[in-house]
Order: structure tokens, then sequence, then C-alpha cells
DNA sequence: ATTACTAAGCACCGAGTAA
DNA sequence: TTTACTCGGTGCTTAGTAA
């Protein structure tokens, strides 16, 4: 993949192409590409094929978007111009969520001793059994997106001769209730590939629930740090 | 300036020439570009005539670094990157720093009816005659970058019969400080090609010397929302 | 108007060579 | 070893054409 096609990807992303379908045509393409309208219906058909948008051709134009794999392309280039630029700067991320009841996943992974072991090293603690599942609101999954690109306490994942356990990304936040002072706690992240975007989940040493006196639909603030 | 040339300068920035020279041969840089020694090359001779990089050959390699424009046209693509991910997202960056005694041009520009019309009606005060400069930690410069691609509140320049002023960009901060509740202020900096990046500029609708009770080497703290 | 193909031209890549 | 040429071949771009 050249950087010829990274560049057009990207404009495809500008024009709005990552949230949903655009319509387009290889004419008006090519103003933005600044080339012929040749080159412009050649560089989608190889985006095509290459897996990095998906395309409906109709007689007046087409509907293109991006597929998973190109976001993830553009996110890779994006990662290196946060090393260049944000190496050493750690910000703070707002998000706010509404407190929800998981699958009892959480409950499940914290108590395997291949992760619980980590935890321990990398966190300083033995988590309690189970995650706190906190749904985002719409303008907090923006803000979760920066944790993309951070640098985060990486947990390995490990196999068993059964299966094969997930890594994962832990940044240290600091929940915004009174009753949470003092409490040693992390967002993780799953690096499951189909993972929703508008959830995270908190680990930490105590029963948060109960500590904090939380019920489903309270809504609860954290600060993260990246 | 086509992409190939931009995806070489950003790998020469990764590899450090932003802050000073590096040394490194065609052969080398041919490892990371992942071409032929004589694209490697060439490609070095092309961002030197574009004027992306500063070049010195010695008979045993050569020393690069980034121009500033070699700077802004990465900047300027990091800032495409910015929109496609984050254009939506806020956050905060914490600046800490000394405050110190400036040349007196804030006083000066404050004054000026081109741009304290612009004040009152894009932050909402006249601005006190002058600002308060801080000198940035090492740290905080680093941070302070992350302004650079936020979106800004901007002070547009203006022209007189006998001199041009230059805009500026705008961002709402609060100080850290005890006294400085209740008190608007946003860090301003001045869009001047040249402007040191270690120093920040607040402006406030009061004499924040006086009612923060601040003397040259104070520490002072804000976050910025970016 | 579209998209997609073909074909000609040219620009770029990289091997080879010189300093 | 280097960098900087030259030169041949390849592959990309774009004009033209078809559907």
């Amino acid at each position: 993949m050249d950087a010829e096609t990274i560049f057009s990807l990207r404009k495809l992303a500008l024009l709005g192409a990552m949230e949903q379908p655009i319509k387009l045509s290889a004419a008006s393409f090519s103003e933005t590409l600044k080339s012929s309208v040749q080159t412009a219906a050649r560089r989608l058909q190889e985006m095509e094929r290459e897996g990095l948008i998906y395309r409906r051709i109709m007689v007046d134009g087409q509907w293109v978007m991006l597929t998973r794999r190109g976001i993830d392309v553009l996110k890779a280039e994006c990662q290196e111009y946060r090393q260049i630029f944000f190496a050493k700067t750690n910000l703070e991320v707002e998000l706010v969520g509404k407190v929800i009841t998981g699958l009892g996943e959480g409950k499940y992974y914290t108590t395997l001793e291949g992760y619980k072991r980590q935890f321990k090293r990398k966190l300083g603690f033995f988590p309690f059994p189970g995650t706190l599942n906190i749904k985002l609101d719409a303008r907090s999954i923006e803000a979760r997106r920066m944790l993309d690109f951070a640098n985060a306490i990486r947990i390995e994942g490990f196999k068993t001769p059964k299966r094969t356990f997930g890594g994962g990304r832990c940044y240290p936040c600091e929940i915004l209730h009174e009753r949470a002072k003092g409490i040693r706690s992390f967002v993780i992240i799953p690096e499951r590939t189909h993972y929703p975007d508008d959830i995270i989940e908190i680990i930490s040493p105590v029963f948060l629930r109960k500590e904090l006196q939380l019920n489903d639909g309270d809504y609860l603030a954290l600060r993260v740090k990246v």
C-alpha cells in the first residue's frame, strides 16, 4: 500500500466517509486529489481492491465508506504523528457515562491467573473480581478515541490448551465521585477486534458498585490520564 | 510536493530530525523507506531542494534536520488527522510555568482598537491592558503543542496605513490558583512566524498580577480547554 | 452525466558507474 | 564506504473510447 493510496484514503475520511457512506463521483474526487478523473477512479478501484473501502456504484456516481481496515490504516499513520508531536505530552480526557451491567465477562477474566498476576505487577493490586461497565455518552465516545492513540499499560494475552485469551490496555483514571477519593482505578479496554467503542470497563481493588453506592443508570464521570 | 515526499519527511521526523540534526546515510534511510539506496538519496535531495530539510554532506554520510517549513508541512498533515479523529473531542491540557515580565508588547496590543473590539465580541470582555507572561517548563512546552492543533478562537489581524498587525489564537483557560476563581481568562498565542514556543500570554478583564498577587518567578498552573 | 478500459507517453525506480 | 550522476526498463498517469 503506497503513500498515494493512504493520501486518497485520508481525503475520503475528511469528506466524512468514516462514519457513513458518502456519495461522490470520480470527477469530484479528482478535484480533492488534484489529479485527473481517471486517476481518481483508479484510486477508488484500488482502495476497494485492497479492502480499505466499501463501494457501491450507481449510474450517477458511487457511494463510498471506509472499512474497518481502512480506518485502522489511518489510525496507524495518525499514531506516527502522535509520536512525532506528542510523545512526551500527557493529557487528560474526561469521560462521562451511565453505569450498566455487563455480561459478567469482567468477573470471569479478572479471576484468571494469567491476568491476575499481570494486574498485580503492572497496576499494583489484585483486582476485585468484576469490572464496572460504563456506557459512554455521545460526546465521550469521541473523546474515548484518544485512548487508542495514547501509551497504555499493556496486559498481555495468553494461551491455555483449551483457548487463547486476548490482551488489553489499561489507563489510570480518577473517578469523579465523592466516595472515590483514594481508590485506585484503571480503565481497561480489551484488544478484541470487535469490542464496542461506547463501553468502557473499570477495574479496581475494591467493589466499586458497593463503595460508590452505584446502581444501573447512575451517571459517572472519570478523568483518564493518557 | 507529493505524498512520497511527505512520507519520507515523516520518517525523518520519527528518527528525531525535528529537534536536532541526525546523522544518516542514504543506505540506512533506504531501509526505513523500504526502497533502493538511490531512491533514498534522491528523496533527500528533493526534500532539500524543496526547503523541507537542512542537509550537510560528509564523506561518511550526512547530517539532516527538518526546517521550519518541513515541520509546518507535517503539522498540516497531522492537523488533518486531528480533524478526522478528534474533531468533536475537547480535552484539557495542563500547563505549568513561571511568571515573567514581557517586553510590554501585550500592554500595547491589548489597547489597540482593532483588537479590543474583537476581544469584546469573541471573548466577551474588554481586556485589561497588558498580558500575563508565563515561561513554560520543559514538560509544558511539549503539551503546549497541542494548542497548535486545536480549534481556537481566532483574532484577526488588520492593517493601518502605517503597518500591519498579525492575528492570534485564543483558548479559554482556568487558572489553578485560589484567588482566580471566577476570573475569566484566555491564553493568547500570536500568529507570528517566529514567536517563541516556551512562552504563553494570558489575557483577562482584570489585572491578574494584582488580583492573584503574583511576582516574577512565581509558578502558575493553568488548565487550557482545547 | 457516470464508470471502466486501452494505449501512448512520460516520470520515476533502481542498477551501474564515477568521484 | 559514501553521494551523485546516467540510463534503461517499468509502471503510473492521462487522453481517448466504450458502455
